[in-house]
DNA sequence: TGTATACATATTGTATACGATTGACGAGGC
DNA sequence: GCCTCGTCAATCGTATACAATATGTATACA
C-alpha cells in the first residue's frame, strides 16, 4: 500500500472532501485514517487540526472531528457573502497579479477545460476550485482570502452535489463558465477592474442559478387528477 | 507551578500574542512552551497548529512556529480591507444580534471602560478586541468571520505598539472610543443599519487616524542650523 | 584569508504505549 | 415495564522514546 507523507495526506482529505467524497458531516476516525495514510495517530492529528483551521472540519473535545456540515444556516450565509468577496477579490487581482499567477491561471483554465470536455465531473469541479485560488492568491490578500477559502469549500462541495450531467441545459451551462473564465482572465490580464467585477458578478449569477435551480425545481404538475387516471389505465 | 489545560494553554498563548508580550516574528520553541505550561510536545504541537489556523503563528517544516509577522505588506493590506469588513459585519450584527449577544456585548463595554479608567493599557486593547469579536459572532457570518479574525489579531496587535500614555492627546481619543461604543450598541440594539455602518466607519477612522500619526508623526524642525549652534553652545 | 566539508548539537517529526473520557448495553431495583 | 446505575468497549488525549532534519562550529585545504 502506498504510504504518504503529512502534506500528501493533507491533500488527500481537502480533495476529498472538496468531492464530498467523504460527505458532509461524516465521521472521521482518527485510527482509520491514519491506517489509511499509513502513519501514525500524532502526525494524523495534526493534520486534522490544521483541516479545522482552514474550514474543512470541525472538531469537538473527545468527540473527533467531522467534515465540516452545509446545514441551511450556511447556505443562507454563503448566498449573502459570496459575490460581494468574490467580487473584490477579483478587483485586487486585477491590481495585483504577476506574471507567473497569469500563467498559472492560464494552465488551470487548460486543466478546467480538459476535465469539462472528458465529462468528468469531480475533476472539473476540482479544476475550477483551483482557477479562483489562484484569482484569490493574486489578490495578495490574507485577510479575503480567508473569506474565499472558505466559501469556495462549500462553493465546490455544492457544485458537486447539485451537479446533474443528465440534464442537456447542464452542459450548456458549463460551456458558458469556460468562456467566462477566459473573459476573465483577459480582463485581469489587461487590469480591468471594473469589467473583471462585472464578469465575476455574471460568472456568479450563473453558478447561482444553477444551484437554485436545484433547490427550487420546476414544480410538478398540479393536473393530478389526470395523473391518476394514467396510472390506472397502466 | 501552575498547570495549564490544552484550551488554558490556547488562550493564554494568544493573550500572549496579541499584545506583543510575544511579538511578530518571535520564535516559538517547542520544548520550551511545553515546559511553560507544563505539557507535553504532544498538545502543545497541536496546539500551536491551530493557532496557525487562527492566523496567530506561521508554520515551517522542519523549522518551528514564529508569531506571524506585520511587515509593510501586511499593513498595506490592512488598511485596505478593514473598512469594508467591518462595516459589513457591523451591519450583519444589526440584523442577526440575539438578546444574549447584547448583553454580553454591554458587560464587554463595561469592561473595556474599566481598564481604560485604570490606564491598563494592554488590558483595555485586550477588551477592545473582544467587543468586536462579539459584534463579530452577532453577524453569525462564517464567512468573514474568518477575515474579521485575522484582522482583528493585527488590529489589536497594532493598537498596542502605537499606543503612547505618554501622549496627553492619546487619553481623549480613547475616551471618544468608549462613546462610540456606547453608541454602536445603541444602534445594534435598535436595529439601525445605516446608522450602525456609519458608527463603524468613523470607530475605524479614529483607530487608523491614531495609527497614521504613529507611523507618519510631525517631522522635525528642519532648521538644524540653530540646533547646531545650541549644541556648540553647551 | 576564504571556502568547503564533516561532525556535533539542537530542534523538529513520528511511533507507540498508556491513561482518560464517552456512549452503549444490560442487570438490578423501583 | 421503566428508570437508574455500573460495567465494558471504543475512541480520544497525553507522555515518552526515538528517528530525521537542520544549524552551528571546527578543521582542512585552496
Amino acid at each position: 500500500m502506498k504510504s504518504f507523507t503529512k502534506s500528501e495526506c493533507l491533500d488527500d482529505l481537502r480533495r476529498r472532501i472538496l468531492s464530498t467524497d467523504l460527505s458532509p458531516g461524516h465521521d472521521l476516525d482518527e485510527a482509520g485514517l491514519s491506517e489509511y495514510y499509513s502513519m501514525s495517530r500524532t502526525p494524523l492529528r495534526e493534520v486534522l487540526q490544521r483541516l479545522q483551521g482552514e474550514g474543512y472540519v470541525v472538531m469537538s473535545e473527545n468527540r473527533g472531528a467531522k467534515v465540516a456540515s452545509m446545514d441551511i444556516d450556511v447556505l443562507r450565509t454563503f448566498f449573502q457573502t459570496a459575490p460581494m468577496v468574490y467580487a473584490n477579490i477579483a478587483r485586487l487581482a486585477c491590481e495585483n497579479r504577476t506574471p507567473a499567477e497569469l500563467d498559472a491561471l492560464k494552465h488551470s483554465q487548460m486543466n478546467f477545460t480538459k476535465a469539462v470536455k472528458s465529462s468528468d465531473a469531480a475533476e472539473a469541479a476540482l479544476a475550477n476550485h483551483k482557477f479562483h485560488a489562484i484569482i484569490g492568491s493574486m489578490a495578495a490578500n490574507t485577510y479575503l482570502m480567508a473569506s474565499l477559502a472558505r466559501l469556495q469549500i462549500d462553493h465546490t462541495r455544492m457544485s458537486q452535489t447539485f451537479y446533474r450531467p443528465s440534464a442537456p441545459a447542464e452542459a450548456m451551462l458549463v460551456l458558458k463558465a469556460i468562456e467566462q473564465h477566459d473573459a476573465m482572465i483577459a480582463a485581469i490580464e489587461a487590469g480591468e477592474g471594473a469589467l473583471v467585477i462585472d464578469l465575476t458578478l455574471q460568472h456568479w449569477d450563473l453558478s447561482r442559478d444553477r444551484m437554485e435551480r436545484y433547490v427550487r425545481p420546476d414544480p410538478l404538475p398540479v393536473d393530478v387528477i389526470s395523473l391518476k387516471d394514467q396510472r390506472n389505465a397502466i
